[in-house]
DNA sequence: TTGCTCCTCACGTCACGTGAGGTGGC
DNA sequence: TTGCTCCTCACGTCACGTGAGGTGGC
């Protein structure tokens, strides 16, 4: 019967001496035999044993479990077990990758967007993607509760034309006017700007936000704390009680 | 000036408290003040910078980086880099959780395959797995160089109906004698197998292996080890000069 | 005798979680 | 006075890596 050495059980499974040792520790490998002076001295069967491990240990499972399998008496009924948990395991770490890989990439391309960006811009950047999607469901909501006035306007223009029907326009004329001032009301209420230079979060008087120059992420304001007027990220709002004196 | 206690700045980035202080021993957010009873006090300043903090863990950077990032004179410089750095780590821990998944798939299916399974054979069965790239590209190249010796066969067979040319068969028949022993030959000593009951491996008789009934996968030999005749599990074998005596 | 391998401590890793035992603040 | 929050140690986690200082085996 051929004897191994730690050295060459190592070699022959790909892993550091180190590994082969601490095995031993935790007690899954035990070598079968020691010699005088002490050294681990592994058989065939150790071997065989070991690349059992090492297969566990590559698919992800803990020691704990492997040496919870091989403790068993029916080894059987708990491996598949194991091997699912571990699946769902790896299933949930790679969506929690996925995830942390999606935020990397929206601030990589919210950082394009910016020419002048600090540290603290992050931050902004980062306090608006996680209110993205708030964001985006209130703009829809706008768009939605917009079609019916459309519809209305498109209407009363045809039947104006064909059959001389001006009062559906005027009808029309004080709806859209409600709804306009109904919606620029909750919207603005609802979202909240960042000033790029002191990272204040303000919500700015309705008629001058009204106005101001913007694009769909950006409008120009100026900064209640620092007084500077620039172009400010638009964010989402939660609706609370300010109490800020 | 509202201050925050740690609980609150817990809260409100819906971390524990411990990490809170944590991060003060770690010195990335030290509070600005402290009351006199000893605890910490942070400013809306603060609370912006754990924010930030909140979003850089949540990517994943470690906490020395966010550190440093915090050192620079200049984070603008370094924020890119780390975050392409992150990245790159991300992908690779993907790829990595995909292989383990890939490995458990791989034996699950040989599972299902054996009647009867106990630990060792998963042994086998990673073997078997590991190897498995190996035993295609061998089976890969005898059939390719088989596709010449049956092109001869067709057209030998073709050119004696039709032009009574029997030679080229007589060609045909010496080429295929001759590439089906050279090719047993090279597979044989290319190749071994499991015993489903001792697990041990070994390289077959030519002569026995060749006549034996076998799947693409199994072939049903005697085992030199433990004397029974079963279906065993074929695996490629490193060429390897044998000193087992 | 000289390299090489192996041995046993024992600390370090990473970002906290989890008590223990004590105290501040409403 | 009573809960509640907060404080500081300090150990535990997980699978080894990495020396340090010493020794076995060819």
């Amino acid at each position: 019967m051929s004897k191994y050495t730690t050295g060459e059980i190592a070699k022959l499974c790909g892993v550091s001496v180190r590994t082969v040792q601490y095995y031993d520790d935790r007690g899954i490998l035990v070598p079968s035999e020691l010699s005088e002076g002490g050294r681990r001295l592994y058989s065939e069967n150790d071997l065989k044993r070991m690349r059992i491990i090492c297969f566990l240990r590559e698919v992800g499972l803990p020691i704990n479990s492997i040496s919870a399998l091989f403790a068993e008496k029916k080894p059987e009924n708990i491996i598949s077990i194991l091997l699912k948990q571990q699946e769902q395991i790896l299933r949930e770490e790679l969506s929690e990758r996925q995830t942390k890989l999606e935020l990397i990439e929206g601030i990589k391309r919210e950082l394009k967007e910016i020419d002048s960006f600090s540290v603290e811009s992050i931050g902004d950047i980062a306090h608006y993607m996680k209110q993205k999607s708030n964001l985006n469901k209130m703009r829809l909501a706008m768009v939605l509760t917009g079609i019916p006035v459309s519809a209305l306007q498109v209407t009363s223009i045809v039947l104006w034309i064909t059959n001389g029907l001006w009062w559906l326009f005027a009808v029309w004329a004080g709806v859209s006017i409600f709804w306009g001032i109904a919606v620029s009301i909750y919207y603005f209420g609802h979202t909240a700007y960042i000033c790029p230079e002191c990272h204040e979060i303000f919500s700015p008087a309705l008629k001058e936000a009204f106005w101001a120059y913007h694009t769909p992420k950006m409008r120009r304001l100026t900064c209640p704390k620092c007084g500077k007027r620039s172009l400010c990220i638009e964010v989402y709002q939660e609706k609370e009680d300010k109490n800020n004196g």
